[in-house]
DNA sequence: AGTAATGCAACTAAAATTGTTACATAAAAT
DNA sequence: ATTTTATGTAACAATTTTAGTTGCATTACT
């Protein structure tokens, strides 16, 4: 896992757990299928979980699973959840004493921010059950 | 500079050689105005002379220039030479035993990989005179 | 009680990125 | 010719980000 680890992270999990909607997948099984940690499932999922797309159950016979219909996801819900901005730039700290080049980082920004914007419009048209069709 | 360091930097180097394109820009005076080091620009600048956008010249009255004309650039041109991939996984070195998990692996790769090709359509329509234009 | 799960915090490890130093090479100016 | 000014590049250091680990608290079921 490298550059949109937390994205590629989730898809995997939550493709696994598309597999087999109608029970509860805990961290560790997940963690086991697609070759991590627990903990940093839980650390992905618990994300997830707070944008209300999963819920999870402590306990035996507890886990993960689907709030709603697995296949209304889109990965826009995902990818926004997880805060992950893979295009627009993090700060725009770049602030310059001289008019012109602050013109041109505010330029800048704003046209990463608009393909940021135009990559979540994918996004959206994406969802789950794409990952089990074949 | 963060996430998307070298797209980043390609670009405000440019945005600020297209403001003045006629006289070459030492890598010194880019990194002052765009807050780095000479050395940083001069390997990403390296990359986009390597895919023939820019030339460079070594000695007195060196520096950098667009090969052509600069608003023929598209942002795509500058994100292809710097081998930059913000959205696709950078490897599937994923491959478990399990034939179902391999599909889904796949599948998550394909996606990805698609989105990733979407993304450079949305770059192939900005050109650089954006970057002028108020 | 005992077992099996999440939740969370603190820490460690690893990887990726960026910055630095040093020196070789080339071209122009003096 | 020598000096000055630039790129080119390699090796290294520092920083930042990300991923993994350990430990323990909490909760729920048996």
């Amino acid at each position: 896992m490298k550059r949109n680890g937390r994205l590629s992270l989730a898809l995997h999990a939550l493709a696994h757990m598309a597999h087999d909607p109608n029970r509860p997948h805990t961290s560790a099984e997940i963690a086991e299928h697609i070759g991590t940690n627990a903990v940093v499932v839980r650390r992905v999922l618990g994300k997830l979980k707070e944008a209300g797309l999963l819920t999870s159950e402590k306990g035996h016979a507890g886990g993960w699973r689907f709030s709603g219909d697995a296949n209304q996801i889109t990965l826009a819900d995902i990818y926004l959840c997880l805060d992950e901005r893979l295009v627009a730039e993090s700060q725009s700290e770049m602030r310059s004493k001289c008019l012109i080049e602050n013109n041109l980082h505010e330029k800048i920004s704003d046209i990463l921010d608009k393909l940021e914007q135009d990559l979540i419009v994918k996004l959206r048209e994406i969802q789950i059950s794409k990952f089990s069709q074949h």
